[in-house]
Parts: structure tokens; sequence; C-alpha cells
DNA sequence: GTCTATAACGAGATAGAC
DNA sequence: GTCTATCTCGTTATAGAC
């Protein structure tokens, strides 16, 4: 007799209830956001999508903060997941550099950009509790970036002048604003080959 | 007597009329587009800042896509008309590349993001004769770019790999990520420590 | 050229039935 | 949990007097 929490041979799917009500409503709400920004999209533009009424939303998430609070957890958190996976599967500090800016360009090539970096332009129109979270993501990359390459330049894989810290920040911002520049163009193009310039001229010795 | 058309002594500001109407709805929308987007302003706004009514706002700008085109005009011919002030007061590459991240530094100070940066995150959102105009400013600034690139890779001034089309797009998109990453935090310094990195990593030989 | 007044619509949000 | 119905407010935009 199965306890409760007991995991099953029966996947989620079988269910017959593919995604939960919550979840849908955030994917198709961080899409909108990346694609079009938080104040570029409505409760009207993800009930249509959904085929369901604003009023259903509002159960879920009552304002339009809380909705735009819960999409940017579920993205820091499906990000971080990526970070701790590229350290799980690569060591060398220059493949970690590749494989973070490859996470850049998947989104790009999804024709979004970079959730965090939509809400750094709308920063002021949008909620505080919103704001704090897009700062704390902005550090946390800074963080995982700085390590990674502290480490490289330990190892002699990687070579710059100034502190991790300042260079990770160049990382973030050369990378976001690929991002943001490729985008009007619809080149992915633009942007792997600002990644592959700034990566190189952090090659070691 | 004076012919028509020619100059007189008295200043523009003596005609108790410091700046037409228009004008000064411009500077105005230029402002709040640059700091809130213009998915984040509205003619109520506009209209509150200079103490008129909505309705007058709509005599000299029919539609909010007519003003956001007239603020973008306006922009880029004030921006082309410095970067030919630092062609005519500056020969020196490296000299006219600090200049050109002096003007981004500038608009930060005053808190706010480069308007075609800006338009370029609401790209999908905006009327599509201001998706042009946003294109073509990024086509002009790469272009200018590229000239100052190619003067210094020649006189030795500047140094690097690849063409200066690729290089000047890489400087463009650098400036705009440190400016969008910069202003959540309200500082400047995180700017001006990106760009000084990036233009060192342009210094010739 | 600026105003009052208002139209027409969409936004975020709530009440209450099912 | 999802619906219908509704509220309130803000938005772009227009008509017409002054």
């Amino acid at each position: 007799m199965p306890r409760m929490k007991e995991k099953t041979a029966i996947p989620p799917e079988a269910d017959f209830e593919v995604q939960p009500t919550r979840a849908r409503i955030l994917e198709v709400g961080e899409r909108l956001v990346q694609v079009r920004g938080f104040n570029g999209f409505s409760y009207a533009d993800v009930a249509g999508e959904l085929s369901m009424t604003k009023a259903s939303l509002h159960y879920h998430f009552p304002t339009k903060a809380d909705l735009g609070e819960a999409i940017i957890a579920r993205y820091a958190g499906r990000f971080f997941e990526a970070l701790a996976a590229i350290d799980g599967e690569l060591t060398h500090a220059p493949a970690k550099l590749s494989a973070y800016a490859e996470l850049y360009a998947d989104v790009l090539r999804d024709e979004r950009m970079c959730l965090c970096g939509m809400l750094a332009a709308e920063y002021d129109t949008i909620p505080s509790r919103m704001r704090d979270a897009v700062v704390g993501f902005l550090d946390d990359n800074e963080s995982w970036l700085a390590a990674v390459l502290e480490h490289g330049r330990h190892d002699g894989s990687l070579s710059f002048a100034g502190t991790s810290s300042v260079t990770a920040r160049s990382i973030v911002s050369g990378l976001e604003g690929a991002m943001l520049v490729a985008r009007p163009y619809g080149a992915v193009e633009r942007f792997e080959t600002a990644a592959k310039q700034l990566l190189a001229s952090l090659a070691g010795t």
C-alpha cells in the first residue's frame, strides 16, 4: 500500500491533466513578458491563449504584480537549475562560459528577450517586489560567473584584467546588450558573433 | 531695415516664448519614453507635466505613434549632431570612442535609458514606423563606429580581430547592455567600468 | 492653439452563481 | 476552479466651442 508522497511508475501526464492551470498560466505569462514586456500584455491576452476567462486568472493570481513575481521566481529557479547542471557537467571554465552564453542564445532563438533584461528596461514602472527579484537575479548571475572566472584564472584557462566580479558584470551586460540589439534584427547570428568575441577576449594565456 | 530671415542680436528667448509647444511636448515625451518606456506613459502624463490638456496634445500629434516617431527623429537628429561634433573636435580614434561612450554615460546620469535601447526592448509592441526608425538608428551608430574603428586600425591607435563592422556592433551592444543593467542599480559607475573595460580591449599595439 | 466634454474601448479587479 | 456579469478607472482619440 503506497504511502503518501511515494513515487509511482505512473508519470504525471497520465493524470490527463498535463499541467496544472497555475503552471500553464505562468508559462504563457513568462513568454508574454519576454516578448512584449510586463506593460505590453494583459490578463485578457493570457486568458485568450488558454481559452479561459480573466476572472479565473485572478483566482490563481489576484493581482498582476502577484503574477509578475511568480513569473520571475519560476524563471530564476529554472535558470539556476541550468547553471547547477552546467556545474555538474563541465569543469573547464571556458566551456562553462560558453554553456552560459548558450542559455541566452536559446532564449533568443525562441524570439524572446531575457526575462530580467526586459524587466530591467521597464524597471521604473514595475512593482517593487518585482524590482527586487530582478536585482537579485542579476546579482546571482554575477556571483556564479565570478566564481567561474576565479576558477578559470586560477587554472590558467582564463585571463582578464580587474576583479572577477567586475568582469562578471561585463559578461552579463555584454550578453544582455547583444540580445537587446539582436532582437530587432531577428538575427541570432548577431548575438552569437558578439558572444563569441566577448568570450574570446577572456581566453587564457 | 532687416530683411526676412536676417539674424538679429535678439535671442529667441526674448520672444517670451522660450520654446514652442511642439518642442516642449517632444522634450517631455522623450524623457518619459527613456524612463518609463513607450508603453509606460500616456498622453495624460505629458499633459500633466506641461499643464495643458490631452486634447491640445492631439492637436500637435494626432496619434501616439506620431508622437513616438517625432521623438525618435528628434533624438536621432541630436545624437548624430553630437557625433558630427566629435568628428569635428577629435581626430584620435580612441578619443572618439571615449567621447562616444561619454554620450551614453550622460544619458544614464540623467537616470534615463538610451531611447533606442528602450524601444529595442519594446520592439514587438511599437508601431512599425517606429521600429524602422529604431533599426535605422542602430545601423547609423554602427556605421559611424565602423568608420572610427577602421581609421584607428589604420593608424595603429586601435587593434581588434574581425571586421570593423562586427566590432562596431559589439561596442553598441556592450554599451547598451551596460546601461540596461546599470540602471536598476542606479549606479553610473557600473556603466563606466564596463565601458572602460570594453574600450580598453580595443587599445592599439 | 487650447479648451470642455465625451466617445469608445481596454485595463485590472471583484461578486457571486455554479 | 471556472464561469457570467459588472465595476471602476485609465487609455487613445474626436467634436466642437472659444
